[in-house]
DNA sequence: GGCACGATTGCT
DNA sequence: GCAATCGTGCCT
């Protein structure tokens, strides 16, 4: 059953870790008809409203990031490093700009590539810019609750970490806010971050 | 208009 | 450890 838009509509850090077993769907239109579903095994929460300086909106809403602002419940896809996407459900209210990045699935149905990393996961979904704002909520591209239903996402053992990837946000590359299914040997191997001077203080107050 | 850098991955 | 590869956002 797809989930309703009020699951999305709450606190970020929560959505996060719920959306640990449940299924990200996408679905090929017209005679192509392909489906390919993934179980969600990894997640980082962003909470840009709230100045989170790793979330991209942390600044205010810019051309990229403006999914983040909007409603609850949509997708928010973006193009790094020239070469890859990333794929975010948009939470909290409206003008929130929180996000929750998905970073990992295990493989449930249609899926012939890696789905260990943000990157390799988008490749495998068929995930692009076209799904940037894509409301998850309707036909194409949206998130479920497999089978088994709660009973089967009690049994996620919920293990949590730093996010990846985000040392340039100080103090915030700290928090808590990746979760993963602890079980899942497909949870993307974090690459080992310069644990260098854990302090990177810099005073640009130009402007 | 220019330029540094990234919510990554793969290969050396 | 570093290149690939280009859009975004901040700067001159």
């Amino acid at each position: 059953m797809k989930l309703p838009r009020d699951f999305y509509a709450r606190d970020t850090l929560l959505v996060a870790r719920e959306l640990l077993g449940m299924h990200l769907v996408h679905v090929g239109a017209g005679s192509a008809g392909w489906r390919r579903v993934g179980r969600i095994v990894e997640t980082e929460a962003y909470k840009g409203a709230d100045g989170d300086r790793a979330a991209h909106s942390w600044r205010g809403p810019t051309p990229r990031n403006r999914v983040m602002f909007g409603p609850p419940g949509h997708a928010y896809v973006y193009f790094v490093y020239g070469m890859h996407f990333c794929f975010n459900v948009v939470t909290e209210p409206e003008e929130r700009a929180c996000a929750v990045l998905v970073r990992a699935l295990e493989p449930v149905e249609g899926l012939s590539e890696r789905t260990s990393g943000p990157a390799l996961l988008c490749r495998a979904m068929g995930i692009d810019r076209s799904c940037n704002g894509v409301d998850l909520c309707g036909p194409v591209l949206w998130i479920e609750e497999p089978g088994g239903g709660a009973a089967a996402r009690r049994r996620v053992r919920v293990g949590r970490s730093a996010r990846i990837g985000v040392d340039y946000a100080g103090a915030w590359a700290q928090r808590p806010w990746r979760f993963f299914d602890r079980d899942s040997t497909f949870v993307s191997t974090a690459r080992r971050s310069s644990a260098r001077s854990p302090r990177t203080t810099r005073s640009t107050s130009s402007r």
